[in-house]
DNA sequence: TAGATTGTTAATCGATTAACAATC
DNA sequence: TAGATTGTTAATCGATTAACAATC
């Protein structure tokens, strides 16, 4: 693999390829080509040849690329076959939707213990995984591999949370708390999933077509 | 204001301006300049002028930035102030979880109805929130003004529901199943949150890290 | 072989950064 | 006035697109 610094815009692309990939071998698609996918994904054949390209030569030329062989190297270079182990911190509302929906086997994660201060929730099991008390967090780094933790505790609790976690040793974060947690000079990485973000691009969007809308009637 | 057309990047970084802004205030902060705006988001003093340049003259020169002046303009930008109205469908856990612990009246979006098939749920209220029946959305379209769906249906339902909506006039979708709903002509503006394209770009900064730490370990 | 499509280099385009005059 | 910091133009950097030789 060549790897020589790929650009966060290649990475964001990648999850992308991997669903549409995962989509055309459900539908028995065995070969496509880079401009088929390109299409399907709104991106142009140069792109994709080129995103490709920054890990290696996955295609055959005249024909394209094999779909499967293709969502393979995909999936080892995401990481996906590296057996990540995750703990989540907070079983609040959306702590217990990520545990219940959202698979995190699918891709390649195991979450391994959930973390919350009620008493009542510690000692149960969510979907096979066991909720302990906060209290037995630094105990558990200190005794378990961790590759990442999912933060979905309330807000307040957030920073400090981060803190505990980063001084026994993990270093990436899946941020679903509304806070700023990339800090100047730390080196953790953070990945955010940040609602009002999202929603607000989604506002902005809105608003554009909107004002586009009234300026045409205009005239 | 003056908008020639403001890129991808402007956008997703207003609503981070937007939150650090808030934060200041919280803090009692009442003015700041661009570089320490910038220091605060990891980006250049550069950057954050020429982003508010796309939009107008919002500072003043030898002084900086008021707080509350930039918030509101940012705010204004970013459709804060239109009255939104959205509706969401699927009340499961993720829709249910939104429903609860995400404010949409905080980001100036009125949630005015949900929608589900289940018979149980049909009639509740969640949260001030009305839940009708799935066979209700086309009457309840065409006799209301709907800015916005938030899609948190089951993935099988994403697309027929999707095409429904559309049918009826809503061009704006909040995605948050794990479906492709970006049709190559289609000019529905949809914003997603795939929860695990997010997951798989932190797995890669995981991966690069532990490659990059067995490297120098090589040495 | 002819046709197709890759891998890769070169050209273009756009975004970020640097610089500085304007001005509070 | 002097110092600070904006608004804005110019320079740089990086990402996307185009082109084409290599090759299946």
């Amino acid at each position: 693999m060549k790897q020589v610094k790929v650009s966060n815009n290649v990475i964001r692309r990648l999850p992308r390829y991997l669903r549409k990939l995962d989509e055309l071998a459900a539908d028995g698609v065995d070969k496509i080509s880079s401009r088929q996918l390109g299409e399907e994904l709104g991106l142009t054949s140069s792109q994709v040849r080129q995103d490709f390209n920054c890990f290696g030569e996955f295609g055959q030329q005249g024909y394209g690329y094999n779909v499967s062989a293709l969502r393979a190297q995909i999936a080892g270079i995401l990481g996906m076959d590296r057996g990540f182990s995750a703990i989540l911190l907070g079983v609040g509302n959306i702590g217990r939707a990520l545990m219940e929906n959202f698979c995190f086997s699918d891709w390649g994660v195991k979450l391994a213990a959930a973390f919350d201060i009620k008493p009542e929730l510690v000692g149960t099991e969510y979907k096979g995984v066991r909720i302990y008390a906060m209290e037995e967090l630094e105990h558990y780094l200190d005794t378990n591999r961790v590759d990442m933790a999912v933060l979905t505790v309330p807000k307040a609790a957030a920073v400090p949370v981060t803190e505990l976690l980063t001084a026994h040793g993990v270093d990436a974060i899946w941020n679903f708390t509304n806070v700023e947690l990339t800090r100047p000079n730390s080196s953790t990485i953070v990945e955010n999933i940040h609602f009002s973000d999202s929603l607000l691009s989604l506002c902005y969007y809105v608003t554009e077509r909107r004002d586009d809308a009234a300026k045409k009637e205009d005239k």
